[in-house]
DNA sequence: CGCTGGGTTGATCGGTGTCAATTCGTGTGG
DNA sequence: CCACACGAATTGACACCGATCAACCCAGCG
């Protein structure tokens, strides 16, 4: 596997896709720095791992993909990539970093919705539902890499495969999403923790961001606390629980999962919802 | 807007798509009766009126839908339509009745992760996912319409723009899904609650099923319960809370609206997400 | 007329939010 | 090098929300 930096630098690519070298991505902790464009050409190489685990993809499709014409952009930490009520009319790709949905509630509470890594299609949404209905933010600095709705249209209308595929990104986050509800509704805030760190573990996985059975994963605990639905204080709390069963240290910006299968059996994990299958699709 | 009987008997069509005179739904409260296939021409109305509340369809593209190689079948209260852990090489439409998508936990709770209503592409999910990770259940008698994934995808792929209109449908859920999370989360149960009246006003209302600001909704309070993720006592007093407001009087298996500005604050509800504008996609 | 499932109520207890204070870690300026 | 500021993490105290258990009511039905 290619080494990689949070920020993004790719040193090297085994799969013949081009290489990609960014600056440093900008300081964190500064809402208010202006985002960054970047010309250079972008690295898809995450978006065809995501794709290629669920189904095979041609040789033109990834070149079709690779030809898109994107548009790189860098975000700081807490940064708005995608506003709440805006049409935006390009999809975006979070090529590094992580980002999340954010919905803003009347009482002033915010509640992320979805959380997103490298290889995301993030606002393939966006495509089919033209207005915003939440906002999409950094949670990390981020690199982003938005692309014309008009040319994925056209992609999935000439090359209908690989559209589907795309599409698939959709459903596959709609299946996570609905897990996120049962957990939500009906686990134990410990058992929804452990759920949180094995999917994102999974999905990290997927985009080469694992190495030996750790990642990082930069969020506050305040940030935790929107994504799980719970106070700063129980967050807190639950998060020694956690640490108390000995499957996981989560420590400052790093994750390590010391036994997975007591991980997964204490957050009744099942990752089919995943679909980390290859299937014709 | 024609005469329509919550078991999906319809007496005229003002848009010209064929009529469908079914026997009456068999009688709920009996998970044990067999589903019935049955072979009559099925009725597109409901799907073609929620396609059409987002983008205008085609003569040809409304013809394809209905010209699609239905089956259609019945299915009683309670009953399971799609199991979960199979592989369906079908898609289900739901023609009439309420259902819900399930997911089991370990510990023997359910939570239902989204509720489904006539018009509703339920399994176009399936079609991407290909193993079922949750189950789909009646929650009153319902008429459902399966439809092969292999037909699904040549009509996509035939016809872009409608094949982006059912994938359209996979993305609203998926909205609807991230509002139920910022609920589940961030919200107290009266509101949950309120917010969930109002959603499910507006999505019947684009098929024809609310008449004079009432609509039927023969849930039960356990299923009330598994869906906003309380307990079935504190459901019970949540729902007595919310009547005592005196915007919706909901009692038994119908729920009247009288106060949809005041349900709509209290509930912090912006229909946004339904994406109920006309817009080309 | 009793059975059954759904709805309702009361009592109790643990979980969770809130408020407030303290500690910790890191970067900044003297 | 130290003092300080600031954000984040942590801890304690306390009130209350919501789960649980156990009755009881009520309507429909055999």
């Amino acid at each position: 596997m290619s080494s990689i930096t949070q920020a993004g630098l790719k040193t090297e690519n085994a799969s013949g896709s081009r290489i990609l070298l960014l600056d440093p991505a900008p300081p964190s902790g500064n809402g208010a720095a202006g985002a960054s464009t970047d010309t250079h050409r972008f690295d898809a190489q995450p978006l065809i791992a995501s794709l290629e685990r669920r189904d095979a993809l041609s040789d033109e499709e990834r070149q079709a993909l690779r030809d898109l014409p994107w548009r790189l952009k860098r975000y700081g930490d807490s940064e708005e990539i995608v506003a709440e009520a805006s049409r935006p009319t390009e999809s975006c790709l979070l090529v590094d970093g992580i980002a999340a949905r954010s919905r803003h509630l009347a009482n002033g509470n915010r509640q992320l919705t979805a959380l997103h890594v490298s290889g995301d299609f993030v606002d393939m949404h966006g495509f089919f539902l033209k207005v915003m209905d939440h906002a999409v933010v950094a949670l990390t600095p981020v690199t982003v890499a938005f692309v014309p709705h008009r040319d994925v249209q056209r992609l999935a209308t000439e090359m209908p495969h690989l559209g589907r595929m795309l599409f698939m990104m959709v459903a596959i986050d709609a299946a996570i999403q609905r897990n996120w509800i049962a957990c939500m509704g009906r686990m134990e805030p410990i058992r929804h923790l452990a759920y949180m760190v094995c999917e994102v573990y999974k999905r990290l996985e997927i985009v080469g961001r694992v190495e030996n059975g750790s990642f990082d994963f930069p969020l506050t605990q305040a940030e935790i606390a929107d994504l799980v639905g719970l106070s700063i204080v129980h967050t807190n709390r639950t998060l020694q629980d956690l640490r108390a069963t000995g499957f996981t240290t989560w420590k400052g910006n790093r994750i390590v999962i010391h036994d997975w299968d007591g991980l997964a059996k204490l957050a009744d994990f099942d990752p089919t919802y995943l679909n980390l299958f290859h299937h014709p699709r």
